[in-house]
DNA sequence: AACGCAACCGGTAACGCTACCGGTAATCCC
DNA sequence: GGGATTACCGGTAGCGTTACCGGTTGCGTT
């Protein structure tokens, strides 16, 4: 019962070889059916359980996946459990590592899941991350990665991640259908991917509809909910203020509408307000809130997938990009116009 | 550049043995200062990294801890980072598994990292949980486990958690002391530790202060936020409602919101709300609420801390239990007293 | 001159497992 | 009946590393 036993002990037990052993558990081809039945009921009985380091020493994997992600808010955690339920079935083990945002704990993640551990690695970048050297060292070992969510022009590897352009376009254009004129947006930090292309369907949403783009109405700040606060009170006292305000991420959408209900207006009459992620609080709030939903789960999902395709037929995939729709989830905060029927 | 270097590479090129490549990298005394730098710029150059199987397979230790948690919320997914930041340090890389909440999902994760790829647990068990057998087994096979947060009596094992009965306390308290009289609590499942010691505490403090305890007060309902805003409404209705409500989580907290709101009580004036874990949110909603903050931080930190202990000297600690204090954050939803300083 | 003792270093085995090669016995076929 | 084929099994080496034992120098001591 202490030491945990080994192919060696069923071997000198049933007083033959290791390799027969070896054989038998793993069905092979040349062992005979008796034999293969002595064995696995043995190795029932003594509990033995294979070592995986003897296998990855020897085979050079370890069926091991390194995740690396910026936090595990809810949509990050979401898109884990999808990775999550993919690898399992597949066969491999999921190291999370969250890298807090921060650069350099990301390097030392990284480093210390490569020296070994893992056969590859699934990442999504912190906000703080410009330089990728640590990512493209991966590479040059020729492990496999995937980048998911948080993505970067600056890495040639295959990807997965929203239609944060359509996701920006459907929030705006159903704005604009709602009667909103002056329709501001919160957009995310300059250097992340997915704060500029969710400002780019915005901006393409008002095009199409011949919406005057002002200037004055986008607005960069970080994710923060107390930047999106400030940014929100301001916007509400300019002398021509917006009627409605789209932020690319719910916490700041809560800061807008803190700042908004401060101010005393009512949404959606007097503002509009939508959001993205559709966190669940949303449905809860008063008034609750429309947000861009995003499969996250199913992201976390197709990256796996992509991950193990990797994987198994090592070609050069880093042209593959999946991207996955959004959709709009309309609350009160942004229905003006009444309808029949109000998604709760 | 392809293959990774090791030491007998190093070995190789330096024409000398591998025993004394070994004993060089690792400091050992009796190598001259002369070879340990051509061995340690030669590794540096080649870019060498200790093969982590090798070692493992030699010393039968992983320098791995398997951290089973049943979801990343908020709360625990600042535990994990407390764990994270305690375990690099001491030279440990962590392996996260969310169970989601299932119990077979929980056995297969233990089982999985017990097959040799960890060197022992950080466990907080799932809801589901109620038969602790997958947990004893790795018990028995003497490897170090910790339980925290979500802890059990069924389990004899080092333990660390929020002092629950003491956040029940403060926030009952508090409530009386703000002139409430018909105190609500919505406490979460009955087989949930920390569900029924944030009800003890909630008694403790009725019975202090010398209030009656009406069973009609006392609600068991799922942690779920749809549940606490129907048991809300329920209460609500009552014939002599509540003035104030305490639930046991802040999820629970938004559910009970809503139906106050949709009844048009005010709160602090009709219903005073206090609710638990404080997550960031809090206190940008409006009212703000008030909430019993706990150390998540430092209870990961702890956790890790008592493992890194047991797997040192790995005498028995199943007794140590480490008890964590909360701290009430009063907010808007409670503050009936106008005081000079409210807390934001 | 003979011995002892550091200071260094090398060789071997072992950790648990599988790939590979080879061997034995039984069976089959002409 | 002899060679070929099949079915099964064993032995050995090797994955990368360290523990252990032993050996070789060179120097000081008696």
């Amino acid at each position: 019962m202490n030491k945990p036993a080994t192919i060696k002990d069923i071997a000198r037990i049933l007083k033959i070889s290791t390799s027969t052993v070896s054989r038998a558990l793993r069905d092979a081809s040349d062992v005979s059916a008796e034999t293969k039945n002595a064995v696995k009921s043995l190795s029932e009985e003594l509990n033995y359980q294979p070592n995986k380091f003897a296998l990855s020493l020897q085979q050079k994997q370890t069926h091991t996946i390194g995740v690396i992600v910026p936090n595990l808010d809810y949509v990050l955690s979401t898109m884990v459990k999808g990775i999550d339920e993919v690898a399992l079935e597949a066969g491999y083990t999921v190291m999370v590592c969250q890298s807090n945002e921060s650069f350099g704990r990301e390097i030392v993640n990284t480093k210390r899941l490569s020296e070994s551990l893992v056969d590859g690695f699934i990442v999504s970048v912190s906000s703080e991350t410009k330089v990728f050297d640590h990512l493209k060292k991966i590479q040059a070992k020729k492990m496999p990665m995937v980048v998911f969510d948080r993505v970067t022009p600056f890495l040639e590897a295959p990807t997965v991640h929203l239609d944060n352009k359509d996701g920006g376009f459907q929030a705006t254009e159903h704005l604009i259908e709602q009667g909103y004129k002056r329709i501001a947006i919160l957009a995310g930090p300059k250097n992340l991917e997915i704060s500029n292309h969710r400002l780019e369907g915005y901006l393409t949403a008002l095009k199409k509809h011949k919406v005057k783009i002002d200037p004055d109405l986008i607005i960069n700040c970080d994710f923060n909910q107390e930047y999106a606060y400030i940014a929100t009170q301001e916007l509400l006292s300019m002398k021509k203020r917006p009627d409605a305000i789209f932020t690319i991420s719910d916490r700041m959408a809560i800061g807008a509408m803190l700042a908004i209900k401060e101010k005393g207006l009512s949404m959606p009459e007097d503002i509009g307000l939508v959001g993205f992620n559709n966190e669940p609080m949303f449905s809860l709030l008063q008034p609750s809130i429309s947000s861009v939903d995003q499969p996250s789960f199913e992201i976390g999902k197709v990256a796996a997938k992509l991950f193990i395709e990797m994987m198994h037929n090592n070609e050069d995939m880093s042209s593959v990009v999946e991207i996955l729709k959004p959709k709009l989830i309309i609350r009160e905060s942004s229905q003006r116009l009444k309808k029949n029927k109000l998604t709760k």
